[in-house]
DNA sequence: ACCTCTATCTTTCCAACGGTCAGTTTTTAG
DNA sequence: CTAAAAACTGACCGTTGGAAAGATAGAGGT
């Protein structure tokens, strides 16, 4: 019952899930999500097919352990990024910091970003990943709330969806290569975060809902 | 939908092509992009396997085609949503109806959303396929253009950007069925798609870029 | 009528995939 | 030292995409 992935010298191997994991990062980034295979990674962590399965399940499984990784990742991103932040640093400052924890997060970690997202490929019911997800949502939302804290609940949730649509839009039309020119090169993809960020936290900031 | 307007009798089936593709579309909806197979789609069309290989050449070209198929579809939204606007509608109004244009291609097309951006399994190559891309950018950078004819290269970018990224997040987030309670139930969703437009064309019209 | 050419579709084959199972080896616990 | 548990291997199964070769239908020229 006790699962103990501990590192201690194990079989052969000593650390295969981390090398597994590894492995799902290598190939996602040289060929894509989709071209993951348990064999692949197998092949290059040096064992047979069948080794992940006391770790991982399925192949599933692995992607799940893999996506759980990338959201508490993101999750950090996005909290090391203010905590760098001076400590009176305002709610306004503290958001945008957030969004460019996000952006960071996906520039740094592309492989994780790509599948983290992708449900198809993943265990969306998996516990460990339902809590991470839930840790990776927590401080945009914190930060909004503090930031637009006067909102009723719609305004409230209109702004939350505005913010993470578009930075995860952003995010994830450049992972996929879309986009042409308007965020290419990289300086200028920095740029367009700048300006993108700076947009979403003065829109937030006003009064109605538009209409 | 198997109106066959093409009945040019060819050898047993005379709507392959047609076929296949509706089965595609079939298959995301059932099972999601990553279940469609080659031979699935040709059990549903009544054919072998290998009968798509005169139409499409492989799986991506049934899927390219079919790509290519939803970002035509997803221009046509977009146009057919400023089409329903009255002639002397304001830019502000053409941004928001193309804006809900494109929202409302994503709820009437899941299927064809949900493969689109999905260049692991799209040939983003593809001549006929890039024409359409560029197609179903027209509508959103016309609109933006006229609404913020003053800005310069940089601002415009930026709310491009903001726009496009915000509004493919929020039908991405939607489509992959992330985000939890923010966009559900469907009511929920619309009323969220329509601050969120809202709070775009607002941020958008704005002076600055923020800072 | 006939023949030929081309596109379409079928059949057959192959390598690779995920998953399961029985067995083997290593580590751990008692 | 022995027994149990975990890690791992090798073999097998059914499915997949793709290539190759053969079969069939229709079009066009003579």
């Amino acid at each position: 019952m006790t699962a103990t992935p501990k590192p201690k010298g194990k079989h052969h191997h000593g650390a295969l899930r981390r090398a597994l994991l590894d492995a799902v990062a290598d190939i996602v980034l040289e060929a894509g999500p989709d071209a993951v295979s348990l064999r692949e990674c197998a092949r290059r962590a040096g064992v047979s097919h069948s080794a992940a399965a006391p770790h991982f399940g399925d192949l599933r499984g692995l992607l799940t352990s893999f996506a759980t990784e990338g959201n508490l990742r993101l999750a950090h991103a996005m909290r090391d990024a203010v905590a760098t932040l001076p400590p009176d640093a305002d709610a306004r400052t503290r958001l945008a910091a957030t969004g460019h924890g996000y952006v960071a997060f996906a520039r740094n970690n592309p492989a994780h970003f790509r599948l983290m997202f992708r449900t198809d490929l993943v265990n969306m019911a998996d516990q460990a990943l339902q809590r991470a997800v839930q840790a990776s949502w927590a401080p945009l939302a914190e930060a909004m709330a503090a930031h637009v804290s006067g909102a009723d609940g719609r305004a409230l949730r209109a702004r939350l969806a505005l913010t993470w649509a578009a930075v995860h839009g952003f995010c994830a039309l450049r992972a996929e290569g879309t986009g042409g020119d308007l965020w290419n090169p990289e300086d200028r993809a920095q740029e367009v975060a700048n300006d993108l960020i700076a947009l979403i936290v003065a829109a937030c900031a006003m009064p109605g809902d538009g209409g």
